[in-house]
DNA sequence: TATTTTGTTCGTATGGTTCCGAACCAAACA
DNA sequence: TGTTTGGTTCGGAACCATACGAACAAAATA
């Protein structure tokens, strides 16, 4: 076998150290675990493009169980990518980054958003104050408009090749 | 001394109950915290237009102390207007819904989220893969086109008297 | 079959958030 | 000035998410 082709621990100087800390507090303060945010930050800072398990837990300085759930986590929401080397048993895993999923995100709350707001218009009926309903019915209106008006983007984004 | 004119607290039937809950569920995973998204619906849904704090204690069944931190932090968000009525001492809350306030927030993120891949592009320097610098450069064009796009919808929608 | 590699899962510990009740404070009223 | 009203702040308790270490599992290797 040949003697532990380990991949080179991933080297950071501090200043690359401090922005992973620092993406992972912006990442983390939008919905992100610890673990997750601090493997994508990594991920997105090496010099190699995808790294091993073993690299993440080196260079994070995480217990294996906390990469673990952490790398569960961004693949349920498709934040990376993973594969097998030929030969090799390990997964490395790449940072996903399309500009999609920041919108689609979004896209997806507002949706979710506009259909608790129109069951919210229903409920309130014709006794309740007609001002409020009056914004509620302005905000679903301007949700509407909206969605419609990001799928535009996106398709004009897509077709201008990359902008 | 008027014979303490409580305002008649706010009555709602359970379907009514259950989308206050609801909606409170969903502006938590949004982050608010849980007794912030309880108030906020509860004032979207009172049949009246605004609300005392006492209501809100009454209503939601929080105690004082919850109440009045969940009303700093929606002040804070500037997701509530506050008024006193001529001749009384206690505070009026109101539900302020304007379109804005999601593609605000939406695009404050955005812009920081920009800089800090700009700050993340410089690090990685030369010498990195440039497959990921790639990927980050487009995410941050994407995220300039969009914020563009975005002011401009927000102003045709304005033009447009409200859709 | 024994051993190493590559992770996952489980039980426990810890940290942070949020709640409640009580104490407190400021303004109005008596 | 004493009392009521309206609301804030404090201390402790409860809860939830997440981390760690250890045990476990599956696949390759020997």
């Amino acid at each position: 076998m040949v003697p532990n082709q380990t991949s080179p621990t991933v080297k950071l100087d501090p200043p690359q150290q401090e922005w992973v800390e620092a993406i992972g507090l912006f990442l983390e303060r939008s919905g992100f675990p610890p673990s997750s945010a601090r493997i994508y930050g990594l991920l997105l800072m090496s010099a190699e493009p995808e790294l091993s398990f073993e690299d993440l837990v080196a260079t994070l300085g995480f217990g294996k169980a906390a990469v673990s759930t952490g790398l569960r986590r961004l693949q349920e929401t498709n934040r990376i990518s993973e594969r097998t080397r030929p030969g090799e048993r390990r997964r490395y895993f790449r940072a996903r980054l399309g500009p999609d999923i920041g919108v689609d995100r979004f896209r997806a709350f507002n949706s979710a958003l506009c259909d608790l707001l129109e069951k919210g218009i229903a409920l309130r009926g014709s006794r309740a104050d007609t001002e409020i309903t009056a914004d509620l019915e302005a905000s679903v209106r301007f949700l509407r408009f909206l969605d419609v008006e990001l799928g535009g983007l996106q398709a004009r984004w897509e077709a201008n090749g990359d902008g």
